[in-house]
DNA sequence: TAGGCATAAATTGTACACAATGTAAAGATA
DNA sequence: TATCTTTACATTGTGTACAATTTATGCCTA
């Protein structure tokens, strides 16, 4: 991959969190020491600083003497995931729209098109980051950066979420939310800008399958007696 | 202090941070690692990891090469964690309400007098202690955990803010907000919990001086010219 | 053949040595 | 004296060896 030496952590785990966000790495995947240590020509000490952290954003799971595994959100933590964003972002568009710049615009709207690009080559995992990062840009024109912190996370869980919970295999519906959402922002219109995002979250919340299964298998003995 | 070996990172995380939230540790200390790892029996390997572990939350600022420093927050920050605890707390306090049993009234209600007792001892940092880790039982009698994690870091970060911008000197104000908190959680009255949370939470905020001075130093050249 | 036990291999966890860097002290020069 | 340089010291960063633990393999027994 990238040969040069004195790779830090840091673009450790830019690439790692890309290719879990990208779907190139899926919930439950193991990421030995070892192997990622191969892939990037660092140590393991390096190695694992890349894991704890990204462990800390919940994109791994460290199990102790076991591993780091790509995170598998259960249906509690995946509408938490949800219920948090929901708590957040609308706020975070009101306060956004009223400081957005012609840039800021100009930089929504690349992302969207990239977007587009992207589902058009049926490259969904692509299609699915750029639609995280057009959300995390928001939060950052609304200059908000703690805000900003904790929705990379979510946004990132909610990529995880997707992988384990989207109803339709196929594709990601082709929404015109973001659209309308850079309308709002360019017309500094900060109650629309409010409400489409609250609208968009729920859409796109109404399209995971979040039924209640049977996470049992404790009561296994019951499930066979008839 | 814990003289019994096999010490984990997460006790010292769990020490550390304590000493931070109480303004043992003030902003701006310097941890070295041989002390902490003198000071638990530990070595350094454990003790990075904490310190890591704690920079995360946002509790230690570690700058490369030089250490790890318990944080200063800056104007900016200081609002900014007060404006995200006022989008995330209030909705959480109602969703709270919905679900408070018994029990939980017991264990705020325990919390609030051992705050007063604190306070009458003039134990100020255990008081602030307290009222956080108050703020943190409703997330928990909430069930977001999601949320929780979010509100501890928040909480921190909150006493840090304090530390640096608390206006009165000598006491935490002794308000009956607590109090009413409960009382509308145990009625279950969600909408005068959300209430009451912002406004608590405003008024924590309005006690701080968060007035902008000369960040500069930038133009010490400018200051000095006249 | 299935299950359990012992052994070997693979993997993660930790300590420590040394390298890289930053900090303070002493000396030199003007 | 003040400022810059050099030197020595203190502290953090990283690689590696080894310990602890888990996982896989093969063997034995019922």
């Amino acid at each position: 991959m990238t040969n040069l030496k004195n790779i830090t952590a840091e673009e450790i785990i830019e690439q790692l969190s890309e290719a879990v966000n990208e779907h190139r790495l899926k919930p439950g995947a193991k990421l030995r020491e070892d192997e990622v240590s191969e892939v990037f020509g660092v140590s393991r000490t390096i190695v694992r600083q890349a894991l704890r952290a990204m462990a800390f954003d919940g994109l791994l799971t460290i199990e102790k003497n076991r591993g780091a595994f790509v995170s598998k959100p259960t249906l509690k933590e995946a509408r938490e995931v949800f219920q948090a964003r929901a708590l957040l972002e609308p706020s975070t568009a009101r306060a956004a729209a009223e400081r957005t710049t012609l840039a800021d615009i100009a930089l929504l709207e690349g992302h969207i098109k990239e977007e587009h690009e992207a589902l058009d080559r049926d490259q969904s995992g692509l299609a699915l980051k750029l639609s995280g990062e057009f959300h995390l840009i928001i939060a950052r024109i609304a200059d908000q950066q703690t805000i900003e912190q904790f929705l990379r996370q979510l946004i990132s869980r909610s990529s995880l979420v997707i992988a384990c919970y989207w109803k339709r295999r196929n594709a990601l519906c082709e929404s015109s939310a973001h659209h309308n959402l850079v309308e709002a922002l360019r017309n500094h219109d900060g109650p629309a800008a409010e409400d489409l995002m609250k609208g968009h979250l729920l859409d796109i919340y109404s399209q995971l399958d979040l039924r209640e299964y049977d996470e049992g298998s404790i009561s296994l003995r019951d499930a066979l007696r008839r």
